[in-house]
DNA sequence: AGCCTGAATTAGACAGGGTCCAAATGCTGG
DNA sequence: CCAGCATTTGGACCCTGTCTAATTCAGGCT
């Protein structure tokens, strides 16, 4: 492990803990998968990629730090996958686009877009978020009547 | 069964020929089940209700039968609970509020609604479809810091 | 009506994601 | 070193959904 990698992991701690998280061998793990590469995972890649050097976390352990790190605002969970969730490190305002066929997920910023014609929420409820999923296919090359 | 019953499920026997669909009695009851009351309802849901009276279907006749009707888009799927597919026998344009706390899902009818400022779609593929969805939470009565 | 053939249905085994729990471990202040 | 709390863990478990091989059905034909 290089010196970049010691800074790197400190440097997530420092996030984990601003965010009310005490910062554990696993979390830091898990944070540090999630937020160097910033993909879309889903929880079983999340558990393998911990796991690629050493077998250090278990199952519960992802789930549970998912599960905490969401409600902390840290990642976001995206249903959009019928087979499984997956989250997303990436936290500002933004939609996704989704390859029907290839399962592949793309962020679309959401600065410039704008929804208009909402009707109004019921009585009694607040929004906590607009999620605009753009389901794509890969050409129309022969599509049955 | 009333004499209004017949008349019902010879509806519902023309609809699925008119969609390409052979009417068996398992697919006439799922689709009485579906259309009748129109809600969101998932394939164990359906399961169960197709099932009240005797056990007549298994479950996957139930999967394959919701399968065979999205392909002729009789219904359509949602994929918003983390938990469960839910099928939605209204295909007209539309979106939905999903209450996250109760997992309640409305509909939002797509007729004044408009998105301004999508990005082009990549290369090589089409839109197959633009599902929002607005996350609902029973008002802010004690939000956690 | 009786036959025939492909379509439809079925029970049950199976797979995979996700949850749960009780035990073990680790960490902190005294 | 101990008590007390938070965290982690393995493994059992549940539930949604798929698959398969065997059975039954639909409905066109004679």
């Amino acid at each position: 492990m290089r010196k970049g990698q010691h800074r790197n992991r400190e440097n997530i701690a420092q996030r984990l803990r601003r965010h009310g998280i005490t910062p554990t061998h696993q979390r830091i793990e898990i944070a540090h998968v999630l937020f160097t590469r910033r993909e879309h995972l889903s929880a079983d890649q999340i558990l393998k990629r911990v796991n690629t050097r050493y077998a250090e976390t278990s199952k519960a352990t992802v789930y549970n730090t998912l599960k905490l790190f969401l409600e902390k605002k840290l990642i976001r969970e995206l249903v959009v996958d019928p087979a499984k969730i997956v989250y997303d490190p990436n936290t500002e305002p933004h939609h996704h686009l989704y390859d029907v066929v290839t399962g592949r997920l793309t962020d679309v910023s959401a600065d410039n877009i704008r929804v208009v014609g909402l009707p109004a929420l019921p009585q009694g409820t607040v929004a906590d978020g607009v999620d605009i999923i753009i389901r794509t296919r890969p050409c129309p090359a022969a599509k049955p009547a």
